[in-house]
DNA sequence: TTTGACTATTGATCTAGGTCAAACCGATTC
DNA sequence: GAATCGGTTTGACCTAGATCAATAGTCAAA
């Protein structure tokens, strides 16, 4: 078989096995399916995803997916565990840049470069599915969507750093933790998780580097935050969201009346229970 | 011609204008040739670049190139001038994204959502290279290095705003200015202009929303820098770096001994002319 | 069940940068 | 050349969040 026919075939059978790859389950029984990136192929191509396998691997709670500085060949799609992104500067400070969880994708950053520019560590036990990046795109010359969508999910990824540049640039402690709290539940609610009920899987620092705060600050400000009653904390880890509704609307920042409340009940000294009425 | 037959003459001859694209000059005589995206086409695929053409569009300054929430249809490649991007928050706040000048590609965050997720505003008259996404596609199908190319530039963007992330998450306001005019240092010498005298084409303010300060805490600190004879700025716009070593030390973060002198002449109260001796 | 290593909370204090306000500057325009 | 206007500088003051330090959970290993 030519190397042409060859991908000719995967192209037509999904079976990326054709290309040397080892397999468990394919993407077309996973979990994460519609999560990950197969969701925007055209549907006339999906036949080729529904059998779609990837070598996966395992990650240790602390272990390093990828190093910063290390040569790009793949990228990965989380499977089920929690990662942390992180860059780190000349001097030894660290910033957080993202957090990951199942169905989420690792790596695009050692596209550009050939070269990842920033560490991937687990936060808890996790699995990864592995995804050749020159296979993946020997397979894109033929599955015209593939191409597109993974176009698409560079873009969005590239919007959602924009709006946590906004969020460092311009939002003040409150908002930027609740923005993060909000955030993780839109995605557990995604995954069909509860969005009021989920646990932190990441230290406060973790949060306050992610966020641009110190460890304290988070800290005062989730205490802060239930006091207000608007979430409750248990364990330190187990968070439930009491009110999305008025955290929404913190956040909504003042446009004037309603929300002065809610923004006023939970500042810095926190005016005992006199939440309801102000 | 079949629709087939007009593509792989596209791909043969790089004549866009088969696609329905009326034009001046083409990308062969373009002065930001190699800056562009052009660099990263495999060599033998070049003759398609070399008399690639584009519809242009002046937009004046103070003009909006695309506004957040306009249909995507296109990328733009910066000719000349220098253009702002900003994300709008619910609440009217604003946060500056990037700069963008001539050979800098604008419209990427438009792609995921089909959507523009930002505004492009002209900071002085300016020109744009207007390239039609889905027609970009198209061409990438048959020029394999071309859709490698975009999404190689994709993941520059993430990794570019990964570093700015870093930077609001963790530098104080001196190292973010400092950071902030070595980068257009850098980015004027790619273009064989001066790498230390140049024009700040933006405002304090917009310099400010870049970096997550004030307008009032820029001007600080440039004057800051000025007193201690690490930068000069005539008419509030041009600016002129008078030791860009020094000014690197000064962000390499005091790994302990040399750059302590650097990083204190600069703190808040100048300490008179004791630069030297400290 | 105790020990030890983390991690988180909480209080007291400090400070970088924000806020407010006045003055200044250079470029138009009348 | 007076007046206006957008941007900048500068000073005085204030505050959100950092820093420092002590205490207290939490969990796993011994």
């Amino acid at each position: 078989m030519s190397y042409d026919e060859c991908l000719s075939r995967i192209a037509e059978t999904g079976d990326l096995t054709a290309l040397g790859m080892s397999v468990a389950d394919g993407c077309g029984a996973c979990s994460s399916r519609g999560l990950c990136w197969s969701a925007g192929i055209a549907s006339d191509e999906k036949r080729w995803y529904d059998n779609l396998k990837f070598t996966r691997r395992r990650v240790k709670r602390g272990e390093v997916l990828y190093h910063m500085g290390d040569g790009f060949e793949s990228i990965f799609a989380v499977r089920s565990g929690f990662f942390k992104t992180r860059v780190l500067l000349q001097d030894g400070r660290d910033h957080v840049t993202s957090f990951r969880m199942n169905g989420e994708l690792l790596g695009f950053d050692g596209i550009g470069s050939q070269t990842y520019s920033c560490d991937a560590i687990a936060l808890e036990d996790s699995e990864v599915c592995i995804i050749p990046y020159q296979r993946l795109m020997q397979l894109a010359a033929k599955v015209q969507s593939l191409g597109l969508e993974l176009n698409r999910m560079l873009s969005r990824e590239i919007v959602r750093e924009q709006h946590l540049m906004a969020l460092l640039g311009t939002m003040q402690a409150n908002e930027r933790v609740v923005t993060f709290l909000l955030n993780l539940s839109t995605r557990f609610k995604e995954r069909h998780y509860s969005a009021t009920r989920f646990v932190l899987r990441m230290t406060r620092e973790e949060i306050g580097s992610y966020l641009g705060l110190k460890l304290e600050t988070v800290s005062r400000v989730l205490g802060r935050l239930q006091a207000a009653k608007l979430i409750q904390i248990e364990h330190s880890k187990q968070v439930t969201l009491l009110d999305i509704d008025k955290l929404n609307n913190a956040i909504g920042r003042e446009a004037d009346a309603p929300n002065v409340v809610v923004a006023m009940s939970f500042r810095r000294q926190p005016i005992g229970q006199s939440v309801a009425h102000a």
